[in-house]
DNA sequence: CCAAGGCGTTAGACAAATTCTAAGTCTTAA
DNA sequence: TTAAGACTTAGAATTTGTCTAACGCCTTGG
C-alpha cells in the first residue's frame, strides 16, 4: 500500500525512513495545500513521536528533490503543493483555501514583450469568493 | 519639499505626525517593494528614535486608508507596494527583488470560464532572472 | 494658567512560523 | 559486532509581526 510511496522516494534519490514515508503519504494524497503545521498535525496523528523539526527537514528535502512545490502566496505561511506540473491558483479570500486551476483553462499572452526578464516560470493568482458549496 | 506628502496624508484622512511623514516619504519615493523591516531600517536612518511598533502601526494604517497595497507574494515576509492601480509582478529568483509589470503589457484570457469562482482580483506572478543591470 | 481627553508613540512582552544546534538513535556495510 | 554516517529529536534561537500599558504632547474649555 505504501510501496508506491517508497518507490517515489527512491526514484527521487531520497532514503525512505519511516518518518519520510509518513510525510510523503500524507502530502501526496491530500487535495489540500497544507502548511507545515497542518502536515505536522496530520502526520503526528498516525505517528505520534515525530518532531516538528523533522517535518520541516523532510518537507524542505522533498522540495529540493522536486517532489513538492513550495508556495508563498498568502497570509504569512508557506504551503506545499504536490502537483508539480504548472497550474494557476485561486485563493478564497474568506477561508484562505487554495484551489488549483488547470493550466490550460487560462492563457496569458504577450509574455515575449518582457524584454528585460528571462521568465522561467509564471502563474496567475486569482482571489475572490468560491461559489462552490 | 514634503508638503506634497503632507497633502497626500491629509487627503486620505490621516493625521500627519512626524513619524508618519517620514514613513510616507520613504515608501512613496522608493522603487523597491520594501518589507516592514526594510522600512524600519531606512526610516530610522533619518529618524533614529522611531520604534518598530510605530512602523507596523503606520504601514497598516496606510494600507487601511488605501495609500499602500500589501503583498504576500514571496519569501515569508509581507512587502508594501505604493502603486495602487492593478499590475503584475516579476520576482527575481536570485535576489528576491520584485518589479512591477504594467497591467496592459500582459493579457489573461478565458477568465470567464471559471464558473465556480467569483474573481475579484488577479495578477500574474512571474519568476526568473532579470537581464537588467 | 491649568486640567482633561485624545491621539500618537514607545519599549518591551508576546506569539507564530521556521531554523539551528547538539545530542541521541538507527542502519548499514564491512 | 561495530564504527561511520544518516536521520531524528527536544529545545533554544531567530524572525516577523501584534499587543499592551505607560507616557508625552497637543488642544480645548474653564
Amino acid at each position: 500500500m505504501n510501496d508506491d510511496v517508497i518507490k517515489i522516494l527512491n526514484d527521487l534519490g531520497i532514503q525512505p525512513s519511516a518518518q519520510r514515508i509518513a510525510v510523503a503519504e500524507y502530502v501526496l494524497h491530500t487535495e489540500e495545500h497544507p502548511s507545515a503545521d497542518q502536515v505536522f498535525a496530520q502526520v503526528s496523528a498516525n505517528f505520534p513521536m515525530i518532531s516538528r523539526a523533522t517535518i520541516y527537514n523532510t518537507l524542505n528535502l522533498f522540495v529540493e528533490k522536486g517532489m513538492l512545490r513550495m508556495l508563498h502566496i498568502a497570509e504569512g505561511k508557506v504551503v506545499f503543493d504536490p502537483r508539480m506540473s504548472p497550474h494557476h491558483h485561486f485563493i478564497d479570500d474568506e477561508t484562505g483555501a487554495i484551489q488549483d486551476i488547470d493550466w490550460h483553462q487560462l492563457q496569458v499572452s504577450n509574455l515575449n514583450s518582457l524584454k528585460a526578464f528571462e521568465v522561467s516560470d509564471y502563474q496567475v493568482i486569482l482571489r475572490g469568493k468560491s461559489k462552490k458549496k
